[in-house]
DNA sequence: CGTCATATTGACTTTAGTCAATAGAAGTGG
DNA sequence: CCACTTCTATTGACTAAAGTCAATATGACG
């Protein structure tokens, strides 16, 4: 429970970033009733054309929002993190466009959508602040998008890898500019819209340039961060 | 005055797509104060950091979401058609992560923040729906992800014409299955992420294989709609 | 120790980009 | 209407980026 109460705090703490919120909107928020399930790597959370009735809030570990194609191709259209709401949108949608997958061992909090109206119709600072997560939430794609259409590999990697340092510094998660995804090279190969074997070799590149040390597991350390985000043409103002 | 009314009529369908509205909030909504600007091709009409304080309802033309990036550049994000609430997210945002340029010569209205505000406050139905569209916008985002990651530059071509397709028709501008978007290849290729003379070979090959005609400014005509979406991969779904 | 997944490397292919030239179209001013 | 400019589309030749395939290495783990 402990545990939980951290994530949650994150979570407003984020929320807040938009909507200064009452102690009684936090309160409501800390006590909304909650399932909490546990997934390995590769588990599927929601599936693709599911129709959920739960919105997942990521306590614990790393999860992708993963799209399938009738080609057979796989794209992953951005990864979760503690604090993250990962599929607010499930809550206006008739069904998932996509599916959210472990991609490292994850703890999900599943708040019923039936709740999640009720603060909002309840608390309408809660409904803007809700809002205003998913509007963050579209910032992040477009940037991907850019990141995918005009950014070369190897600036679309290191720029990624920005993105995730300062998120999971958000949240305490990379003390001294070191966190570990617990994910495959081919995930990030997804992510990006390129091989397997090209994410591999930018990866190299950005060891060789200096910019990053890295072990298996994607356990990394930046070395340069102010290298990291010139190779990447990093600008942070879209994550607010 | 007339013309306004039949776009707002369109966008009150979309939106009733989600949530049925009473005839006091269609009414709210036809009566917004709001603002009509003219623009031609190439004009600005948001620029990228921008802190606006209008929503821009799209009554005629396209416009695209622009991002420019450090190292120069510019990928197209989405394209808006009449009906189109072309920036809902800046009620939210602090700054805009993109800009809005008009493609083709576009009419916009543009509407205060402060009402669109007030209208939320005053009929939550409406606020819902709202919230579905800026939801309803992050889906078709996620779809060009998909596109630009692991679809091939035949296939996203093929894709993003089946997507306009579509949405043309449900505002009545694609009578026949044809439509002009008055725009160039150059901006497809922002859009797609590839180079400008790439987008001509696509054109061409989907033109070589019978599933198109197009003359200049991108006037086209869908001559074999199961072909194209054959061709696509294209599942309308995330369209709503 | 053996198995499986992941990472790394090299050789080769494919896709897409770049550059440059040409051809069409559209708009402008006289 | 014409001459002129400018933008856009098209084409071909060449280059560069990224993909594919296959072999090998490394590492985690039962």
């Amino acid at each position: 429970m402990k545990k939980e109460a951290t994530v949650i705090e994150r979570l407003i703490r984020k929320l807040e970033h938009h909507e200064l919120l009452s102690d009684e909107e936090k309160r409501a928020l800390e006590t909304a009733p909650s399932r909490v399930d546990n997934y390995k790597r590769h588990d599927v959370i929601i599936a693709q054309g599911d129709r959920p009735s739960e919105v997942c809030l990521v306590l614990e570990g790393v999860v992708g929002r993963t799209k399938i194609l009738a080609n057979g191709g796989r794209q992953i259209l951005g990864f979760e993190i503690a604090g993250d709401l990962a599929d607010l949108h499930s809550l206006f949608l008739k069904g998932m466009d996509h599916g959210l997958e472990a991609l490292a061992s994850a703890r999900i909090a599943k708040v019923p959508h039936k709740t999640v109206r009720n603060l909002m119709e309840r608390y309408p600072r809660l409904a803007l602040a809700f809002a205003w997560d998913m509007a963050l939430d579209g910032a992040i794609q477009r940037e991907w998008m850019a990141s995918m259409g005009r950014r070369s590999a190897y600036e679309q990697t290191a720029h990624v890898l920005c993105e995730l340092l300062i998120r999971l510094r958000a949240v305490g998660l990379a003390p001294d500019n070191q966190y570990d995804l617990h994910m495959t090279q081919e995930d990030l190969a997804d992510a990006f819209g390129i091989s397997a074997v090209h994410v591999n070799r930018m990866l190299q590149a950005l060891r060789r340039d200096g910019l990053i040390e890295l072990k298996a597991s994607l356990a990394l350390k930046i070395l340069d961060i102010q290298g990291l985000k010139d190779a990447a043409g990093f600008e942070p103002a879209y994550l607010q």
